[in-house]
DNA sequence: CGGAAAATGTGCTGTAAAACATTTTTATGA
DNA sequence: TCATAAAAATGTTTTACAGCACATTTTCCG
């Protein structure tokens, strides 16, 4: 369970394992939805799970995504408010849940277990700020760039050092950076007639990433 | 210096005491700068202050509107990282700042300031995922209106129980809600015209909050 | 005070991107 | 393996909004 674990003592760790319950999760099954009130904190174990809200006219935004192992779902808790998004697995997933007030004990007697959501949450907020001046900033090109770009850094490449190691749908990519699934395509055929892509289904290969860091910084 | 000091004992009030300088800035004057160091934690004692973040070729966003008695520019201090953002008085204003080493040592002995922070970062964690959504989905109107109400919320009315009490600047307006200085004119004439302001100069009454709710909600 | 600079207000134009519509391709599972 | 649905692709239309130019007013400060 990577840093959380590793601040743990033995006995902490034991009281976790006995308090820790491992749901499997289906594609596209929530994990939770907003509004609902945070009882878990989910761990990724396997899989890639996707962080939603819905916005106007059921319009959905991706703001996160989630890989193993790393930790969400606490936030709301803390914050003392229902959920402002749901979680959902992109693909077939498995996830550990502790229940919250486990973690709050746990955190009370634990300073170097604070400091790890305070690192976190820190990290966060200025993820989220830097996405809020790329989103409304950023035309489309750039968007798509930067989406494609997030991608690799967040899930890395397969062996060929190229193809994106996530298989997500044209509508999720759109829902990633804020445009409509029509445009998601059309940007990303444009981007394959400039060599900077291979497309073939669901798989993207990046053949020419420095441009497309490039277009997404500046675009 | 409100919930910070409420949870500190006379020893660390004292030390924290020992420690504080204070500051005056002048209106629009920088606290500091996206990609400084981070090095104090700053108090806003009297005034106003905007947390802001340059985009694309120099546009602006305001990020988050602080008030007091609010902390801020510990984010970047705790997340490890120099600044995303820069912070500027809006009007005349005085702060404390203390150093930020001093805070980290604060923490680490008094798990109830850690869990100050702990709350503090998800409840602005959770307004900057949700600002992602307004900003990006809504239409002019509905993010204008979503603006104003935010500053009533933020800052209060004056005695009249409906001018706002800030006043600032078309172009800070259409900063805060992502539009041209233009737009942000043109949208305010038409809110007049709908009798749900009236507005002189950068005096802005509002005489139909309910309506700029629902149009805040639904634009 | 007076002149310059900044802020405000309006109209016009071009265009990026949404909305809509239709066809083609790819999954899915009975 | 065929039927049906879902996803992808592509063309057309519409519109919301940025960009710009310019006039007017207000603010600032030497």
């Amino acid at each position: 369970m990577a840093e959380i674990w590793s601040v743990l003592s033995a006995d902490e760790k034991r009281f976790v394992t006995d308090n820790l319950q491992i749901h499997s999760f289906k594609k596209n099954q929530l994990i939770y939805a907003e509004g609902d009130e945070p009882e878990f904190l989910w761990v990724l174990l396997k899989g890639k799970v996707k962080k939603i809200k819905e916005g106007v006219g059921g319009r959905v935004q991706i703001l996160r995504l989630i890989r193993p192992v790393q930790y969400f779902g606490y936030r709301a808790f803390f914050a003392g408010e229902p959920y402002v998004s749901s979680a959902a697995a992109f693909e077939p997933s498995t996830l550990g849940a502790v229940p919250l007030h486990i973690v709050r004990d746990l955190i009370q007697n634990n300073m170097k277990l604070a400091w790890f959501f305070i690192h976190e949450l820190s990290r966060n907020l200025g993820g989220s700020d830097t996405k809020i001046v790329n989103l409304t900033q950023k035309h489309i090109r750039g968007r798509l760039a930067e989406a494609l770009v997030v991608l690799a850094d967040n899930y890395g490449y397969e062996d060929d050092n190229c193809t994106l190691k996530i298989y997500m749908s044209r509508e999720d990519l759109a829902n990633l950076s804020n445009m409509t699934t029509s445009n998601a395509i059309r940007t990303l055929t444009t981007f394959v007639n400039e060599h900077l892509l291979i497309v073939d289904g669901r798989r993207i290969k990046i053949i020419n990433e420095p441009q497309l860091r490039k277009i997404s910084k500046f675009g």
